[in-house]
RNA sequence: UGUCCUGUGGUGUAACUGGCAACACGUCUGAUUCUGGAUCAGAAGAGUCCAGGUUCGAGCCCUGGCAGGACAACCA
């Protein structure tokens, strides 16, 4: 390096996120002695998405930046909704991405005992009570924006009896939703959240962590900021929609005098053309409009990595949506230049064609094999060369021939010449056809004079084409993807269902396809570029006799966007 | 008719805490290229929701509006 190019200006700081900011202001004034400590809290029901992507980058992010640590936290306090299988997908997911947790994987239902302990501090302190209305007696005592909640009848209830009834709930005397433990707070607060939150319920159902052992089950407003201060969270990143939570989460960490983490809401991710509610997703997978939670179509991790994505490309991708609180829509185009960025340097080149044609070189010998080198990526020297196959029969995409072309056609038509890639220049010279005016095979001649690397191959044409040896070529299944919903935000739509809004074209299967012989090499999930037409990945589906890819991205392409 | 949060190019995020708006994606030119890719060079596009005020000076501060979003599950 004898050039020192400037990258950035040392000397400019960086620009910070408005909770980078925070957690440097805290770092300077020396509170939690400088200790950070964050978490990320998924509910064990659903599989992670591209959403969660963004918040765990942000949390394991934050952690990684300033010396901290990151837990992961399952927030498993619903064993009606919650599953272990759920558990071992999240866990795959994160460390997939890069992120390791080491032994610091927690459950909400780990301190079950403690919360316990908690609610009986809260009884004796009278500000919890046991109460008996029923769901729809609660929701009737609920009262508006103006007006209180009227106050349940069990409201003052003595401690005595309050402690006893909860013990007694918790020993499985009571059937399901006969009670509820409810803190006892201002039933008057402009914060619906403050007004004699549930705290308990009654579930007799089996817990996937604690089995049988309880039966009163936390709410998740119980659990979730106790646990932070049980696991003494610093900064206890979350998403908008529990800033109204937070007073309450204060109140209880003020009530019972534990550790005070310090919640910060920053904005959800929202994609265009796609929907990020797991409930919907899981609608998705139920009623079977996509294959499964790692269908490709899907925002889901595990759909994005059978897609072709790559955890860089993603993290790459989280990095520059940015942190901020105000609502945001980001265009999947910013998702899509993330994973052609990460694989044009990574993925090597081969040659597929996708929807063939016979291109048969009259002047070339039948019989005849050559090898012609070609470089495995022009991005990056060191992945090498390697040898193709060439014959006198090629199959070449259909749509790189046209007889009547318009003018900036930079292929194949009649009497025009293109550059077989790592070949020869040809020359069409005709076209035949079937019954119905169908192209079945095209007549061309080469310039043997023009091979890649020759002296004799410096002249120019305008165009260069893919192309796969017919003898040569291997069958396979390529599975095209385009985006699972037509309208760019398929769930914000009052009066109509998001399903309706589902793509029917969003899958389009070519069953049989040429690919070059050494993709019989090719391992799951390898990552590749089809020379001209897009970034494909090896689908799980694939076997020796029956090989499928799929479409991760297709490449930009300025003469299909000239002509749309 | 409440409380809270948020308003900066088409999209997203910045602006060293008061010094005349920057970066990325997208869009459009041109060069180059054995991928109509990549790369390189360049352009258009906001005067920061509105109206007042403080100040020599406001996207940043103050006042008042307006707009959008969140919140009323024994879900998380």
């Amino acid at each position: 390096m004898t050039e020192e190019k400037e990258i950035s200006k040392p000397d400019e700081p960086r620009s910070l996120n408005f909770i980078e900011q925070i957690v440097e202001e805290d770092l300077k004034s020396g509170k939690h002695g400088g200790r950070i400590q964050t978490r990320f809290p998924p509910e064990p029901n659903g599989y992670l998405h591209i959403g969660h992507a963004k918040a765990f980058c942000l949390d394991f992010g934050i952690a990684e930046e300033y010396g901290g640590k990151c837990n992961l936290r399952f927030d498993d306090t619903n064993p009606i909704t919650e599953d272990t299988s759920y558990v071992d997908a999240i866990r795959k997911d994160i460390h997939w991405m890069g992120f390791d947790w080491e032994d610091r994987e927690f459950y909400a239902s780990d301190y079950f005992d403690q919360l316990y302990e908690f609610a009986l501090k809260l009884i004796e302190k009278g500000k919890a009570f046991v109460c008996q209305l029923s769901a729809d007696e609660v929701n009737a005592s609920r009262g508006t924006d103006f007006e209180p909640d009227i106050p349940s009848p069990y409201r003052n209830r003595p401690v005595v009896e309050n402690l006893d009834l909860f013990i007694r709930m918790k020993n499985g005397e009571f059937p399901n939703d006969s009670m509820t433990l409810r803190a006892k707070i201002d039933l008057d607060s402009t914060n619906m959240h403050m007004r004699d939150p549930i705290l308990y319920r009654i579930r007799h159902a089996r817990h996937h962590r604690t089995g049988d052992k309880w039966c009163i089950y936390p709410m998740y407003d119980w659990a979730h900021g106790q646990s932070d201060s049980i696991e003494g969270i610093t900064h206890s990143l979350c998403t908008l929609e529990f800033v109204p939570h937070r007073p309450l989460y204060e109140w209880f960490i003020n009530e019972l005098e534990i550790f005070p983490s310090r919640q910060i809401e920053f904005a959800r991710l929202n994609l265009s053309y796609t929907i990020m509610s797991k409930r919907k997703l899981l609608q998705l997978v139920n009623e079977g409009h996509v294959k499964g939670w790692d269908d490709p179509r899907m925002p889901t991790i595990h759909g994005l990595r059978r897609r072709g994505y790559t955890p860089g490309s993603i993290r790459q991708f989280a990095e520059t949506v940015g942190i901020a609180k105000r609502e945001n829509v980001i265009d999947v185009a910013l998702l899509e230049f993330c994973i052609r960025e990460d694989l044009n340097k990574q993925a090597p080149r081969v040659m597929a064609v996708l929807n063939p044609v016979k291109l048969v070189i009259d002047n070339y010998p039948e019989g005849k094999t050559e090898y012609l080198e070609t470089v495995n990526n022009p991005e990056d020297e060191s992945m090498g060369t390697r040898l193709l196959p060439f014959s006198r029969e090629l199959y070449i995409e259909r749509d790189d021939f046209m007889e009547d072309p318009p003018k900036k056609f930079f292929r194949l038509s009649p009497g025009s010449e293109v550059r077989l890639k790592s070949a020869y220049i040809i020359k069409a010279e005709s076209v035949e056809k079937n019954a119905d005016g169908n192209i079945t095979a095209i007549h061309c001649t080469c310039d043997p004079e023009s091979l890649s690397g020759g002296e004799e191959a410096r002249r120019k044409v305008k165009g260069t084409l893919h192309w796969v040896s017919a003898p040569h070529a291997l069958s396979a299944e390529v599975r095209l993807y385009d985006r699972l919903f037509n309208d760019p935000d398929p769930d914000g739509h009052k009066e109509q269902n998001f399903k309706e809004f589902l793509n029917p074209d969003s899958l389009t299967v070519l069953p049989d396809c040429k690919v070059e012989p050494s993709l019989k090499e090719a391992k799951e999930l390898d990552h590749l570029q089809f020379t001209r037409l897009g970034y494909f990945n090896v689908d799980p589906d694939s076997t020796a006799d029956h090989m499928v890819f799929n479409r991760t991205v297709s490449l930009k392409d300025t003469w299909a966007k000239q002509n749309q």
